[in-house]
DNA sequence: CAGAATCCTCAGTGATACTG
DNA sequence: CAGTATCACTGAGGATTCTG
């Protein structure tokens, strides 16, 4: 299944995405970088992705050996996901991105209110 | 086109990729944070990617505001891309990206070497 | 609870050729 | 040189249902 992103060919950006260049991998290890989390607390956590999605990337993270995934030979099961150390190298990779993006965010909000009829 | 990331309803995360969240974007971005590049330039420094593509994504990063396209009336034509002040400010999430990009490749071909039959 | 299995769609991407 | 214009594809992603 041929990746999108292959880290031989292409530039360094391209070998960090070959990583995190998921829909919902950002996301997912936004969230695992706060704590480890149960599968059901993730799809909680992230009511956009469907249940499917956040599974085939969990599968691809943890392929990749960014996460590891615990289970528990429980009734009724509990599986637990967190980061590994490599995963958590991706740490100031994620946090810049986080923080950029909520800058934006409130850079969009401020010229939005600019924007709005005088009421 | 509904964009396949929306800052308003997505994460912190998810407003940076609303932004630098296309298949080339990262890549013509750290070319133009390197220097300005006139479109030639930018495709022979993207082997990977076609003609059409980057046009495609240089007109979404314009849209966004991230570039600026400068236009010489001239035979034959000239245009150059550059960042605008506020792609500039992506300037830290896409050398830590490169950064971690770099160390990753370090890795991966260590590992290879490790790995290698004794010859 | 934490998924696996199916089915389906379309938007992202590519190949190629043409042009001011 | 710096793009459009077409055509075509495929696979990432979604909706839904089933299960140990």
């Amino acid at each position: 299944m041929a990746r999108k992103y292959d880290w031989r060919t292409g530039s360094n950006v391209e070998a960090t995405l070959s990583v995190i260049g998921g829909r919902w991998k950002p996301v997912i290890l936004c969230n695992l970088l706060v704590s480890r989390l149960r599968f059901g607390e993730l799809c909680r956590n992230m009511p956009n992705a469907t249940q499917r999605m956040i599974t085939l990337q969990l599968r691809e993270l943890e392929a990749d050996g960014v996460i590891r995934r615990h289970v528990y030979a429980e009734v009724p099961p509990r599986v637990e996901y967190e980061l590994t150390e490599f995963g958590r190298s991706l740490e100031p990779v994620l946090s810049v991105m986080r923080e950029w993006g909520m800058a934006f965010k409130k850079r969009k909000l401020s010229e939005a209110v600019d924007n709005a009829p005088a009421s």
